[in-house]
RNA sequence: GCUGCUGUAGCUCAGUGGUAGAGCGCGUCCUUGGUAAGGACGAGGUCAUGGGUUCAAGUCCCAUCAGCAGCUCCA
């Protein structure tokens, strides 16, 4: 007999109870009873079973006392399942408007859903309110999703007889492990489905097709490409223009807007695409940054190098890298048929070069050698983005040369040194990502003895540092070794990789650079190579970290951290004295001399972000004051100037971060789980 | 690279076959003001580029380039 440990529907806070079934009970009569007891006013859709997301129609385990939670319309841990619900009333309607429509996948994402299909006539943008509509038909008429579980042999004939070529072949390959599969039908919608699902579509509050994209089958670019529509659903109509107003805030927050709009970076055509040009307050902001890296740098003994922007081919020959990345390197410069250079798609050859400039003794290790090194690579077009998804970038590159047994002190100090930069910034929501290797592939070079001792390593290190996430990924490792990426969203909910640790036994190695440092048995030995980043590369760094500040940079990022205002042009001269103390203190000081009101001048500078203003009057002029205005906190009064520009340089030698926005909380594209597990 | 959408003044955009528009910004002048918009006048566009259809194209068609969303990719 069943028995489960139930969370009180009326307070969550209290202990769950235990509570019997009767064998071959479900959810739905767990609802039944707590709707029951409480007088008919607990109407759950979907529950937690041992903190797994299910529907109603889910049997209890016979064994164990598992906790459900149940879930009621409105519960934001129940979307998912609403949600997904959605896409099929989607497909469902798609099926009614189109003819010979075959299904593919149709998962919950981030923030909606979206199903794959293909239809004999294309979908096009102007056909989604007509779909809209009859999606709210099939809503109105709430006929509830009925599950039906089948042997394979029956799921095919079913398959085949809805004319769904696309199912038939998931059911043949991808789903061959599944004996039994589920099917849900909803009225004369069938469709292959693990669920779970509301009870019936009433269950959908609000809901809109976003857009319109092509996807390949089976994310495989080999593969035919279908049509994806993306919608995005919610339980309440306020709750959907909430969305739909975070998704406009995002809009203005893009650092593709906020780049144009202050000046920082631009990019022509004429120049290429994915060519970023600083523009001179986003040089600044990069520079700081840099002086920022710069010092931590030196501080963690670290030594600076430079190196050029192109190589022979044979270096890269010898790294591994050429031609493996061919298609996504600029072509190689040709002088002679024997002498062909490549502008330098990654830092680490030339480093490596450094290093075996001279033999090496095991007291000179670790070697740290950094340099921001500009590389270049020919991303594909349909990439390219802004300053997140450029053909031409600065790493914050080093490479640090260590005898084996100081890897997981080098890897540690690196972690460490990317933890400093991102909390120096506010960064407090990112995921760690251990790249390791896929071992089906063939891409990753090196014997697999010494793959399995760097993930392992990898692993040790970002575990004892408690870093958030932390799940090895298969595939994500780079070729010569894996790898920790710190990864963050952007204001889309979009992920991005900024900063990196990879652990290299490979280059080092005999078949590579073949290495060495003497060791203090006077023998010969392979030192271990770390590549790291913190940032990852100034543009994409940048371009994300715009996003997080919304524009609005912490007054030591500030590109114009200081405005002077005079009052009115009476002023001028003293506004210039009080102009010449801010620039004197090292603070970046512009001054608005326009023919304007006070009132005007605020706005602007208001308007363009800069965090501190110089209010200068007759009044401030007589008593040898100024009075500030925060950006944030608005008049802060007349001081002495001597006190305001200690204030100002005070902060901005702290590297002070009062403010960030509100993070908008958008989900992105991605399907909750893999959307191939049907 | 693929699918779809978009390209008009520095910016945001209106203009659906018949002589290019608005707001903001910019310039000049007037106004000399105390914490988010003072006023007047003015300059500024081969309507992305190249073809085509038409008596006539910013507007319709094709190609190219570029951007955007998604997919694929990302040393």
């Amino acid at each position: 007999m069943p028995t489960i440990s139930l969370v009180d529907p009326c307070d969550s806070a209290a202990p769950a109870q235990p509570r019997s079934f009767a064998a071959g009970s479900r959810i739905a009569d767990v609802a039944a009873a707590v709707q029951a007891d409480t007088g008919g006013k607990c109407q759950p859709i979907a529950a937690l079973l041992a903190g797994r997301l299910v529907g109603l129609d889910s049997l209890l385990p016979e064994e164990g006392e598992p906790r459900v939670e149940l879930l009621e319309q409105g519960d934001p841990r129940a979307l998912p399942v609403m949600r997904h619900s959605a896409a099929h009333v989607m497909a469902r309607a798609v099926m009614r408007l189109f003819k010979d429509v075959e299904l593919a996948f149709g998962p919950t994402v981030g923030d909606g859903f979206y199903y794959d299909l293909r239809a004999e006539r294309p979908i096009t943008e102007d056909d989604l309110p007509k779909i809209e509509a009859e999606m709210q038909k099939i809503i109105a008429a709430d006929e509830a999703f009925e599950r039906v579980e089948v042997d394979r042999a029956k799921a095919v004939e079913i398959v085949s007889d809805l004319k769904q070529p696309l199912k038939v072949e998931h059911i043949e390959t991808g789903l061959a492990e599944h004996p039994t599969l589920s099917f849900y039908r909803q009225g004369e919608f069938v469709d292959l489905c693990r669920g779970p699902h509301v009870p019936s579509p009433g269950c959908i509050g609000a809901v809109k097709l976003t857009s319109l994209a092509g996807a390949y089958w089976k994310g495989d670019a080999n593969n035919a490409q279908l049509q994806r529509l993306y919608g995005t659903a919610w339980f309440s109509q306020e709750d959907l223009d909430r969305h739909l107003e975070a998704l406009e805030e995002a809009r203005k927050r893009d650092h593709r807007v906020l780049g144009k709009q202050l000046d920082l970076f631009t990019i022509s055509p004429l120049v290429g695409s994915g060519l970023v040009l600083w523009m001179p307050k986003g040089a600044t902001v990069r520079g700081v940054l840099e002086g920022f890296v710069r010092e931590e740098l030196t501080a963690r003994g670290y030594e600076p190098v430079y190196t050029p922007h192109i190589g022979k081919v044979d270096l890269y020959k010898i790294s591994g890298h050429y031609p493996y990345y061919a298609d996504s390197q600029f072509k190689p410069i040709e002088m002679h048929e024997d002498e062909q250079y490549l502008l330098k798609p990654m830092n680490c050859p030339h480093h490596t070069m450094i290093y075996k400039a001279r033999p090496r003794s095991y007291r000179e290790l670790p070697l740290r050698l950094a340099e921001f090194g500009t590389v270049y690579r020919y991303e594909q077009s349909g990439e390219l983005g802004g300053m997140t998804r450029v053909r031409g970038f600065t790493q914050d590159d080093a490479h640090i040369f260590c005898m084996p047994e100081q890897v997981e002190q080098e890897v540690a100090g690196c972690i460490d040194f990317t933890l400093k930069v991102l909390e120096s910034l506010a960064f407090d929501s990112y995921r760690v990502r251990l790249g390791f290797r896929d071992k089906s592939s063939d891409k990753y070079v090196g014997p697999p003895e010494r793959w399995d001792e760097a993930e392992a390593a990898i692993e040790k290190v970002a575990r004892e540092m408690n870093l958030p996430g932390c799940e090895p990924e298969p595939g994500e490792a780079a070729f010569y070794g894996p790898k920790i990426d710190f990864v963050i969203n952007d204001s889309l909910g979009r992920e991005w990789q900024l900063g990196t640790v990879q652990l290299d036994y490979n280059l080092p190695s005999a078949e590579r650079f073949d290495l060495e440092y003497i060791g203090a048995d006077n023998a010969r030995h392979k030192p271990v190579m770390i590549h790291r980043a913190p940032l990852g590369s100034m543009e994409r760094f940048i371009g994300v970290l715009i996003e997080h500040f919304a524009g609005a940079f912490p007054l030591w990022l500030a590109p114009e951290q200081v405005r002077v205002i005079p009052v009115s042009a009476k002023s001028e001269a003293y506004a210039r004295t009080v102009e010449a103390a801010f620039k004197a203190a090292g603070l970046r000081t512009g001054i608005d001399l326009a023919a304007e009101k006070l009132g005007a001048k605020i706005r602007s500078a208001q308007l363009e972000l800069v965090p501190m203003m110089v209010v200068c009057g007759p009044r401030d002029e007589a008593a040898g004051t100024v009075s500030l205005r925060d950006r944030l906190d608005g008049d802060l009064g007349a001081m002495s100037l001597e006190e305001a520009v200690e204030r100002l340089r005070d902060e901005n030698a702290r590297r002070a971060v009062r403010h960030k926005p509100k993070p908008l909380g958008l989900g992105g594209t991605k399907p909750a789980a893999a959307a191939e597990d049907y």
